[in-house]
DNA sequence: TTGCGTATTCAACACTTGTTGAATACGCTG
DNA sequence: CAGCGTATTCAACAAGTGTTGAATACGCAA
């Protein structure tokens, strides 16, 4: 098929956009650089894209379907594994965070700009509301229903400003900018995802027990 | 003086530069929109500054030493109210965070997008390594410092780690997306700073104690 | 008033931007 | 082979970009 061939100048418009978009945003980036990037004409990204804006909700939506699946599967997979009381505040932060670092595992390099593109995309007072809600809340509503189960008694109010903190946390991790390299003097790595949530998840998940537990001492002041 | 009068339209052109940059980034504004929604001519913004680069580096630098006077007075007051043991981790955190919102509660508006184009910055692969580190990281190991003392036998890993999960948490509130107001359905608002710190406080002090006291299970695996 | 330095405007420049329409090449079916 | 649909290139466009140099206005000193 003519398919396959084409795939190929089409694919790697879409993986250049990729990088450059997370690496230097949506206005930072010309149809013109990624062409010459991906040693194509010009004119074929508009052929294949539309717009600009296409082209780069294009990019967006490309990894999301895959993305959202085996975080969904990683949820009720733990679900299933946990007993009837249902799985722990940790289990639940590690089936939210380990697929991220199994995409990178698959050996695609994209991933990793892409989830850098997610996080820019995330943090921007701009797009941000308008491209992450209709692809990323349903899953993310369904997390915190699992979490709002593993801490009976917690109030949404405290749920949704600890996801938020998770968010923030993770949203910086995925941007990769290199900074906590140079703060430590090398000894971390920000491309060390698998480090980075080892760290994350018992360090988010007493953040949840801490202001969501109505038991214990601590919950922030009314 | 003729300086008294001048002010006004150059530090117009700042404040409109601030808050463009920090909603649309460095490449999403140009002088022009600057310029005009300053009320100035285009060559206005060359005189003053530079190059436009020069311009988002002055943005980027008015309010900084302020920023870092506030907080570094804020970790020495509660260093001196302490007792000999030195100040607990939340009142460490505390320090941090709420000079940000002593910044917003001056009646300055431009605070809150000048927070924002900083949160910009330091999720960015781009800007962040090339312009948070000079100025802010004397500072960010102060901090860390002090919680190092806070948390005896916390290795430096562990340490840079938590931090680097504070970062994000704070970034994420800075940007102010407005994702988690409609994802909690208007209950969390993202422009009440004082919320967010509020509970970022307990959440990433119980963080910093899972991950870095030695003598609690639960520390990550090595 | 006359000067003078700073602030501000005006006009224009060379260059890059996204986008498009026509022209060409390719790969398959008949 | 011819025919056809898709993919790709080429050339060009109008609009917008940052930047600059000359011209003008302003505010104060002498």
């Amino acid at each position: 098929m003519t398919v396959a061939r084409n795939r190929s100048k089409r694919e790697r418009i879409l993986d250049v956009a990729e990088e450059l978009f997370a690496l230097h945003g949506y206005d930072g980036v010309t149809l013109r650089r990624i062409a010459t990037s991906a040693r194509v004409d010009v004119a074929l990204a508009s052929y294949h894209f539309g717009k600009k804006l296409d082209l780069f909700k294009a990019v967006f939506e490309r990894r999301a379907a895959y993305l959202n699946e085996s975080r969904r599967e990683a949820l009720q997979r733990c679900q299933r594994e946990a007993g009837v009381e249902g799985p722990s505040v940790e289990q639940i932060i590690e089936a939210f965070l380990r697929p991220l670092e199994l995409a990178q595992e698959t050996g695609d390099a994209g991933w990793r700009h892409y989830l850098a593109l997610i996080a820019y995309i995330n943090n921007s007072p701009y797009w941000g509301p308008k491209m992450m809600s209709s692809l990323f809340d349903d899953l993310v509503l369904e997390f915190i229903d699992a979490l709002r189960k593993a801490l009976p008694g917690a109030s949404d109010d405290n749920l949704y400003w600890c996801y938020n903190n998770l968010s923030g946390a993770l949203t910086l991790t995925l941007a990769q900018t290199g900074r906590i390299d140079k703060l430590s003097g090398g000894t971390c790595r920000s491309a060390d995802f698998q480090a980075a949530y080892d760290h994350m998840i018992p360090f988010v998940a007493a953040g949840f027990r801490q202001v969501c537990a109505p038991a214990t001492a601590g919950a922030p002041a009314e």
